[in-house]
DNA sequence: ATAGTTAGTGTAAAATATACACTTAGAGTA
DNA sequence: TACTCTAAGTGTATATTTTACACTAACTAT
């Protein structure tokens, strides 16, 4: 059996939580191949371990690194992988293609202005997507991905790590519009605020906003360091 | 590669939490290995699926079967298995014991009047164990239990798991102790009772405990169906 | 100067969590 | 039969946390 880890990478955009997708790899010379999208994902390396796996596969495939990064699933049922477009893209790209593969699943947090593929080199290979609008996946990414949601859901609350998606310096609304999307419920404004501001994970900076068409709101940063469990 | 499941299986005994260790198999013929305890696990067949390999193998080493079983964590680590002693026991009983193996951990609530390995026929190979006195184990197992303990603690609290741990039968006395010894500190009776009846996951049984030379507790079972998420 | 827009702030009421002590039912014993 | 021992079972007052709710402030554009 092989071992591949794959990274859900959650980004957060206006008012969308957004997936990272990539486009799968062209196989060189057949072009008959329908190439459908996925999730950055890649075999474990003989050598390695998990999470340095997925730390590389993430980096290779999307730039991104010094990502929060962690193991949320393993995913195993060995028909994981049927379809017709799935098996034709293992057989070009794998040494093994038959070969059941169990992957395990991480998820990552990342802050857009880390990341925009419009300006990257891959730019026609990765790209955002609104996490409640996903196509069809290759292998069984779908699943992968909700299960991802289900985490992240739950993790948002209990360990604050919303602040992981928004760019380095955010309002505190923008963080409340992230909470919002993400558990899928409205919150008030100033319980919330009274809230994020108790937990102590965030602190004012001197800038505000400009250029606004309203009053400019206070930026805030993570405080650091974060404490470790 | 290789994949296998271990399984961490906790009972409550009195006032201790346990964990179920088993001796690893003799191998026939050489008896010079020098033979460990380990949590029950072993290789995941080719066309099994994660959590039926956990079922499989838990009811195999141990024939508890019908038991809750959830996946906590993948143990990947190129290194996991580096001791002389677990070489050598793979060399017996592995057809590729220099392969790497990653292992997918779960952990199983037991009713320990389920199982009462005293009266097995494989008695000498399995025991329950203080979690908190657990001898050196085979491969990277006590990390593993280590894990489990961490996540056990967690769902308790969240999830109200706790009487899957205890008889078919229970006072709620029992149950708080139960939580004591996980959470490891006191907690107060009269709010431990209205904590749990709020919430609805046990139903009071027309039986009450007879033959305990003091008042008769009342006696309480879980209430079925128990909601799913 | 005015209009439009989002930021920012406090308080009262409700719900939840905590702290705490005495009475009760049965078993054992004198 | 009465007395003792032991853990079961029960209510309330107080503190803490959560909720609901509406106006003023700061800036941009016209």
């Amino acid at each position: 059996m092989d071992i591949s880890v794959d990274c859900v990478v959650f980004g957060f955009d206006e008012d969308e939580l957004k997936v990272l997708l990539i486009e799968q790899k062209q196989p060189e010379g057949k072009s008959t191949i329908k190439l459908q999208k996925a999730v950055p994902g890649d075999l474990v390396k003989e050598n390695e371990g998990l999470d340095e796996a997925a730390k590389r596969i993430l980096y290779e495939l999307t730039r991104l690194d010094g990502i929060y990064l962690k193991q949320f699933h393993a995913f195993g049922d060995p028909n994981r992988v049927t379809g017709l477009k799935d098996r034709d893209w293992l057989r070009s790209f794998r040494t093994h293609p038959e070969r059941r593969v169990i992957t395990v699943g991480y998820y990552s947090l990342v802050k857009m202005d880390d990341f925009n593929p419009q300006a990257a080199s891959f730019a026609k290979k990765a790209q955002w997507v609104d996490v409640y609008k996903i196509p069809n996946l290759a292998f069984d990414h779908n699943d992968i991905v909700m299960e991802a949601v289900k985490v992240l859901r739950h993790e948002l609350m209990a360990d604050h790590i919303g602040f992981e998606l928004l760019p380095e310096k955010f309002t505190l609304s923008q963080l409340q519009k992230l909470y919002e999307i993400i558990l899928d419920k409205k919150l008030d404004k100033r319980n919330f605020r009274k809230n994020i501001l108790r937990t102590d994970t965030v602190t004012p900076l001197e800038e505000k906003q400009s250029g606004v068409l309203h009053k400019p709101a206070q930026l805030f940063s993570v405080k650091r360091p974060r404490k470790k469990d």
